[in-house]
DNA sequence: CTCCATCGTGCAACCGATTGCACGAACTAT
DNA sequence: ATAGTTCGTGCAATCGGTTGCACGATGGAG
């Protein structure tokens, strides 16, 4: 029924495998035969068939991206949605497909299953994934870890931004800015990126430590943060976890009264697309989730290729800085 | 290198193919051997080369989501993210993959790719790429529109939530909270669903009709909003097409010191997650996109096992009633 | 002018499953 | 006991490409 590479061949007036050669472009062909054969295809609309091509080359054309979400709102999370558009680009622009698999809801292991029934080349997973177990399992197979793992990180192969990095630039930016006595707001401190973030910002704050960790929600990032800002001595600038941190905050700074960046001052990390319409407009530390798409589908088809061994790689972040932290006229 | 079905096969004693029905289980097997095969099965770790059983079969077991998106925010979207985590679920409990391909980037067409090169059985399209042309190149290849699509509205087979009835609901109720004078704010007009959400805005409204589209952005929503409410009759309240437009309208109102719910009634369509923290809560036409992603599917299916021809499916919207516009008390 | 390397193309095996057909064994009916 | 089913399994073709090897033609070197 559909159009193989033999009906091709023949209109042509050539075998098969020259078909298959002029396609992949692999050997030298005479011009005369190679323009034949290209006017046989778009005269009979001809498509590969990608299995059947998969199934010869012993290479699907694919690559796996790995999420553990119990619910959509993981899908919306912007560090995950905005890698996920980066990766599909770099993934098209090599011709390859992109498989999304949730592994928190599968039976059985979805990584296991795209990998050892060949659905794909090649994975991308969240650091969570990354346990001995798996790692054994997953033997030399091609994958990068989205982020840095808690555990097997320099035998690992990932890619991440320095959040360390980023929390740091944070507070040395408040500080410069003039505040004192700046706390940390939000995240589980059972995430590895939340405890890096948290490294980073007592590497660089020389004050009062202190560390008001949420439960991911922007209510409970109000309720700490008012509790926190009725103290006598209360900090006088945040930097908060994600936007939803920041967003209980502003809401507890305007019930109390303490006007944003005259009283206190505000970095957050994440730039979603309301940071900037927020009153005041965050200062935030962002995130180049299109180079991390980039570099780790990068660093994935050097691995499929076999050209490297495991890497790092290590990406700075930027600081966007807007009104929620200037307390100094420019 | 990989064990294979032939592997299986000798080490159990019987024949391949006896095998494959063991795996496939549409073929009467003796308990016996059934047995013997699932043994052997295991000690050599055999996992089926889903690419060859796809091209034997002709079913690539996937399906493809398309997408159109210009910018990493296309991603993010509530709509399409969480729908899309819903595809992939439904998808998955049926042992199918989800492969993601954005229409925008691709040269060539994204659809005919996959479509022509046998990479999925199906496709979940967005409504913007439904065109004579396409309709064409796609003939009876399964697929389903994810919304409603603007053209061929009755020849295609689509899944949506009804829009129209979710903006007369909205200004139902806030008509039954004694608002009066109640506006449009936000969102494209050419978009298909905005239009709708117009139309069943018009259709409920009986006083002065006020629509202020705008380019997307809170910031224009905030602008428009600002001045609207600036003139003496003013709206005393709005459906906002998005949560980003019913965020500048609580700014406008805020900085007009009109207060919400009292003076200005809101409710705007999209659950997002920060909705139920704005300040006062926003009362929301909320989309059921887990549904939307379910149902899409289970018709994909169907249209895959060609049972049944094209269909519409019509998916009734909910009102999340909070503070944004609870003017009268319980 | 012969010899040998190079180049373009064909032949046929192979990738790893599925599936229609055939055949022998076991079972039912008469 | 015999004929006719039914059931379980094997054989071999097939899905639509890729690729190692072989072979004839061409071209340059000696």
């Amino acid at each position: 029924m559909a159009v193989t590479i033999h009906d091709v061949a023949k209109l042509a007036g050539v075998n098969s495998s020259t078909v298959s050669r002029v396609i992949n472009g692999k050997a030298t062909i005479t011009p005369d035969t190679k323009e034949r054969v290209y006017a046989a295809m778009r005269k009979l609309d001809y498509h590969p068939n990608s299995l059947a091509r998969s199934l010869a080359s012993g290479l699907s054309g694919a690559i796996g991206v790995v999420v553990n979400a119990r619910d959509a709102e993981a899908f919306s999370n912007v560090f995950f949605s905005r890698s996920l558009f980066a990766i599909e680009q770099a993934a098209q622009a090599r011709g390859y497909q992109v498989i999304i698999a949730n592994g928190a809801q599968s039976r059985g292991s979805a990584i296991e299953n795209l990998m050892k029934e060949h659905k794909v080349d090649g994975l991308i997973l969240p650091p969570t994934t990354v346990k001995p177990a798996l790692m054994e399992t997953i033997g030399d197979f091609p994958y990068v870890v989205l982020g840095t793992p808690d555990t097997l990180r320099s035998e690992t192969c990932w890619v991440d931004n320095n959040n360390e990095q980023g929390a740091e630039m944070a507070v040395r930016h408040l500080q410069k800015q003039g505040y004192q006595r700046i706390a940390y707001l939000g995240g589980h401190q059972k995430r590895g990126f939340t405890k890096r973030r948290i490294r980073g910002y007592q590497n660089a704050n020389n004050g009062t430590e202190t560390i008001l960790s949420t439960d991911g929600t922007a209510e409970n990032a109000y309720t700490l943060a008012f509790d926190a800002l009725k103290t006598a001595d209360h900090p006088d600038a945040f930097v908060c976890n994600d936007n939803l941190a920041a967003f209980g905050l502003l809401k507890a700074c305007k019930e109390l009264h303490l006007p944003v960046p005259q009283e206190i001052g505000i970095v957050a990390f994440d730039n979603y697309p309301l940071a900037e319409y927020m009153d005041p407009p965050l200062t935030i530390v962002d995130i180049d989730t299109a180079m991390l798409g980039e570099q780790s589908v990068q660093l994935l088809f050097r691995r499929i290729e076999n050209k490297v061994g495991n890497q790092q790689i290590m990406l700075s972040t930027n600081l966007v800085v807007r009104a929620s932290s200037e307390r100094k006229a420019k």
